[in-house]
This record gives C-alpha cells, sequence and structure tokens, in this order.
DNA sequence: CTGAATTTTCAGTAATTACTGAACTTTCAA
DNA sequence: TTGAAAGTTCAGTAATTACTGAAAATTCAG
C-alpha cells in the first residue's frame, strides 16, 4: 500500500494535525495514524513512501513512538526490514498516552509543588500563595491516583464503571446539596474549595 | 508585588515551562500562573512588569486565557485598568481545560471519524481501516459521554465518586474475568477489542 | 467634545521546532 | 570476512511560532 486511498487518507492527515496539538508533531501523528489503519505491519520505507517524508524523519519519528510505546517492532520472515504495528487496541493507546503524558508533565509539576509547599512562607503572599499550590496539588493528586487506579482496568470493565458511573454521580449529587450550598458561593474570586 | 518571591517565581517558570506542552505557550502559561498565585487581581501592566514580558504580549495572552475562560475580568473602584483573577477553583480550571481541549480536539476528531464510517469501503484494506476507526470512535465517544457527567460535579462529589470507583472497579474487575479471557489474547497485533 | 490613559493590532523580527540529505553505523546473507 | 541493505545521526536549512515596538483604536474623566 503505497499510495492511500481517500479514506485513510483523511483519517492520517487529520492525525498530522491534531498531533501537534498533543506534544507530538505532525510527522509522528501521521506515523502513527497510518500503523494504526494498516491491515498488516509496515516498514520504514514504505511509509517514508506513502507519507512523502524523507527516511531520516520517518526513522526518528518511529523512534519516538518507541519511546512512547505506541507501537511495537516486528520481524516478518525472510526480511531483514523492521516492521511496525500498533502496540495495543484503542484503550491501550489511550492509556500508554495519558500515562507517559503523566510522567513527562504531571510528575514534575507536582514535584515542584511539593518542594513549594515545603517552604516557609516570607509573607502573606507567599502564604496565599501556597494556600492555592497546595489547592491544585491535592487536585492532580486526586486524579493521577485514581488514573491509576482506572489505567489498569480493561475496556469492559471501564465501560461498566462509566455506566455506574453517572448513576453513583447523581446519588452522590443529590447527597452532596447541603454541602455544595455551603462551599459554592465562596467560589467566586479566590476559593479554597475542597472536601 | 511587581517583583517574585522565590516560591511564586518557580511556579511561574514551571507553568511556563509546562505550557508549552499544552497548547498554550510560555507567555501565557506564566501569565496564568501569576494570576492563579496572586492573593490581588492584577493588571497588565503589574504582570508585563513583574513577568518582563511586552505589554502586547501581555495583551495577547490575557485575551487567550479569556477565550479559555481561565480568567475573569473585574475593575477596581476609582481605577480604569482591567484587573484580573481566575475565573475558578483548582476543579474549575481543570475542568474548563478540559472542556475547551475537547471543542477544539476531540469534537473535530469524532467528526472526521463519523465521516469516514459513513462511507462505503472500497477495499479490504479500507475495510479493516473503517474497523479501527469504529474502535476509536467508540472509545472516544465513550470517554467524553463520562466526562460530560463527571464535570457537572463539584469537587466533593467527585471525590466520593473517585474513591468509590476504585472499589467498584476492583468488584467489576472481578465478574468481568471471563469475558476478559476471551478478549485479551486477541490484543497481540489488531485487535477489534470492545463491549 | 477633548485628550490622556489604557488596550489592541499587526508588520517585522527573533526564537524555536521540524525536516532533509549526506555521512556514518549496524546487520546479516553469502 | 565482506559488502550491500537497512537503520541512525546530525549539521544545515526550512517552516513555524513567539514576541516586540510602533501605531491605531478605545475608553472615560473633565
Amino acid at each position: 500500500m503505497t499510495t492511500l486511498s481517500p479514506l485513510a487518507h483523511s483519517f492520517v492527515s487529520h492525525f498530522g494535525e491534531m498531533g501537534s496539538r498533543w506534544g507530538i508533531n505532525r510527522t509522528v501523528g501521521q506515523i502513527y495514524a497510518l500503523i494504526y489503519v494498516s491491515a498488516l505491519p509496515i516498514h520504514a520505507d514504505e511509509m517514508a513512501e506513502t507519507l512523502g517524508f524523507s527516511r531520516s524523519n520517518v526513522s526518528m519519528g518511529l523512534k519516538e513512538l518507541q519511546a512512547w510505546r505506541l507501537v511495537r517492532l516486528r520481524h516478518m520472515p525472510g526480511d531483514r526490514r523492521e516492521y511496525f504495528e500498533p502496540s495495543g487496541n484503542a484503550w491501550d493507546t489511550f492509556r500508554r498516552l495519558a500515562e507517559e503524558r503523566r510522567r513527562r508533565e504531571i510528575e514534575p509539576t507536582l514535584s515542584m509543588l511539593r518542594d513549594a509547599l515545603l517552604q516557609e512562607p516570607a509573607s502573606p503572599e507567599d502564604a496565599h500563595a501556597q494556600a492555592r499550590m497546595r489547592e491544585m496539588h491535592d487536585l492532580i493528586e486526586q486524579l493521577t491516583q485514581w488514573f491509576d487506579e482506572v489505567s489498569h482496568m480493561d475496556a469492559q470493565t471501564l465501560s461498566k464503571l462509566m455506566k455506574m458511573g453517572a448513576k453513583v454521580g447523581k446519588l452522590l449529587d443529590f447527597t452532596g446539596i447541603a454541602k455544595r450550598g455551603a462551599a459554592k458561593p465562596a467560589s467566586h474570586g479566590h476559593t479554597g474549595t475542597e472536601g
């Protein structure tokens, strides 16, 4: 498949544009999209030709995709070249992206916040800043801890949890009305609302 | 506060670096961080001086933050200048970021996928590509629908849901073992696992 | 109204990031 | 071993994105 069908082309070029919104660039996005929709594993020369990128660009892109653990290297019998396929289903892909972003972005932020919270505030302004940082720190920690738990589930389990989640949420929302009433008005301006 | 304390400085400069990982640039990240930790609303000149950016750069950054609905404009009595404060607490911030990213990134992707799925596959390769796209489409739709529900909750409710989520998840994980056993082996290579 | 204070716009430039081609390294069949 | 095929690296350049200063537009007290 050295030339793309219109269907595959629209998918691949869309992911090129979207890729740049995530940390990955256009090239990497398109390479991944191509691997993702291909029925069979493909090798770098084919990608370069299909996408119109230089061979070296493809090589670098594949390195990055391997760093994200989004693709898997395979060998075909009687062929020295390296073939690539997606390293999992859509849920695996999402999970890997989220885990990797967590490692690269969330963890450093948490670490910076933890450090800042250990300092002795030198002024009332610093004390306020710390309160805001603590609020952010606690939220991030809660979200990531929860994601940890959820990310070990497979698609079916997750789907069930989500369906239940909505109902559980509504129930809790109802029982929480009294507390909300006390907390919400303060949320104009700078607020320290947490449970 | 025209000069930053070490505490505030580390927070602000960290968000500058991290901002570029998200769609926003260094300037916008630092402006937001500064507004976020400030005890009182601040105006553009103060931001420009504190951060060492040009006045025009701050102006553009504030426009972008308003587009993301992350900051709120306020006026102080007897002062014509525009002051800014965060538009909510940490959970509000996270929710706004997520909602905006959804609008800008997820919705266009879903729309592209829906279009692609309506096409008549012109070849077995296209049929395979469509199957992969459907898998992605269904996952995204499920995730966003769930996020819709969750994003209406406030911090306390969410916190409860998360605490329950882990337990519910474990329970479901246990009941799901039989189904998992059938689905997982296929997840080597290209898989169409969904439930 | 007037004009000073404030904010916005935008063309030009600086800084950053992406991409290529050529040289280099690695791999493996013969 | 050898050398051709495959893969990688990297310096240079192209493309993109960020930032500034100057000028224009807006706002509002007087």
